[in-house]
DNA sequence: CGCATCATTCCGTATTATGCAATGTATTCC
DNA sequence: GGAATACATTGCATAATACGGAATGATGCG
């Protein structure tokens, strides 16, 4: 492991705040090192414009190479192709908007976002990276997770996000058991107030989950739709992206004994 | 600056390839650094999720993590959503697609667009990335560069990008002139063959130029619309942009003497 | 105008990245 | 099927290089 890259990266993170710039001495405060460490890696980020400073100000911020990078990244993530026919589908059939979201870390990424028709929108844009026990398409994503993934998920803290976030441990187990039992998971502004999410799981070929699909909408509407129309359609595309993306379910497989189903 | 760190970026330069996997030994070689250094480097970017590695076959690409870092950096930039209701009136008025370039490096970067309601479309995405020397956006933001960047730019070379592009330092030169003295660019099929495309510098408070805007459309349809009414479109806008920006012509701003104007 | 804060540069030190060589692993070809 | 090859990975001695304390320079505030 390189220590100076670490830090390095590190810093990126610190300066990855929105409409904000950063003074060399608050970074070197917020990562913990001496100012001279700092200055010698932000020097090195603006030669390659990974970050750039306002030469009358000497404040930093993140750079446009980062910008060609990021979108180089989201290019190659080939479940972004197949899923957005899918999202289309969805947010179609629905009315609302369809998200695909991807785990990172122990964050929720949107990868991909589709919008339906009304005007009363919710604000998850693509790019957006939130914790994962909040929002039903990223208690999805944790709902599958290994437990050794979900013993240092739960140790890194359960932050409050919104009034019905679950920041209690058992709950929140309890609630993601639920997820798997019934492969789908509902939330009830646990991240926006008002607002209900739909998520389904996506598999790929291996079984692991690569990703969470499902529709935001403001309770108002879900009302009008009806949960469980939207339950049903959110699970079918799921499905659907699940099959493009190579999974195969044991159970289903002809010629394979019932015992393996789950 | 930070030797590692430079390596490091380096490597995320040559994995900026979309859809491609690479190997171990292929970085080694792009790079030209020993394997052993690019795997330590490469092992410390998955950590922090910069960086995936398929396990089954041991390829690399690049990570997740980068994706939010792009849209933070995006959204830095405060001239983004200044741009983008100009944009719009741009591809409105026009019925074409819109764009907002900005300089990185010697490459322009797509920073936003507005599509039009038509059909055939002119695929530069967000993110992209191309060389300065070609297309109207582009060039502009070339024509207004310091006499050492421009002579950095040319030594650093001029790809043939396409049938019309310029390879040619002096007659690059002569254009960029011509740019400057219309405060406008036209190009036709120097990136994109059989599209026109039309751009004009934005300048910032300094008087610095920081981006470009402008329609790119195909021939056909610049007939219809004429080029004229097109170019004075595009003028409009991009001086409208400039006013957003702080940019203060001094030519004409009251009480300053004429012998100010350029 | 002087003081204080912050950015930047310098430089000796030892930590740390380096790359060779050895080992492990997968794949190909005979 | 087994040997050979290509590639990924790990270990380790070396010295190159990142490090950070201290000195210097710039900027802004009282």
């Amino acid at each position: 492991m390189v220590q100076s890259l670490l830090r390095a990266i590190e810093l990126l993170e610190a300066l990855k705040v929105p409409e904000r710039w950063f003074s060399l001495a608050e970074l070197a405060e917020q990562v913990q090192l001496p100012p001279s460490t700092v200055h010698r890696i932000l020097q090195t980020f603006c030669e390659k414009m990974y970050v750039v400073r306002d030469d009358k100000t000497h404040l930093y911020r993140l750079g446009p190479a980062l910008i060609s990078l990021g979108m180089a990244a989201a290019n190659n993530v080939k479940l972004q192709s197949a899923a957005l026919p899918v999202l289309q589908k969805l947010s179609h059939s629905t009315g609302e908007d369809a998200f695909l979201v991807i785990p990172a870390g122990f964050k929720g990424l949107v990868l991909e976002k589709v919008e339906g028709p009304n005007n009363l929108k919710v604000i998850e844009k693509f790019g957006y990276e939130v914790d994962l026990h909040c929002g039903a398409l990223r208690k999805t994503l944790l709902a599958y997770q290994s437990q050794a993934y979900l013993k240092d998920y739960i140790e890194h803290g359960l932050k409050r996000l919104a009034n019905h976030t679950i920041v209690d441990a058992a709950e929140l187990l309890l609630d993601l058991a639920k997820i798997r039992e019934e492969g789908l998971a509902v939330s009830y502004g646990d991240y926006i107030e008002d607002a209900i999410g739909v998520g389904a799981p996506v598999f790929g070929s291996d079984g692991e989950i690569i990703a969470s699909i499902g529709v935001i909408s403001p309770n108002a509407r879900v009302e009008k739709i009806g949960l469980e129309t939207l339950k049903q359609t959110v699970k079918d595309c799921a499905d659907e992206l699940c099959y493009r993306m190579g999974y195969v379910n044991f159970s289903m497989r002809p010629g394979v004994p019932a015992s393996f189903a789950k």
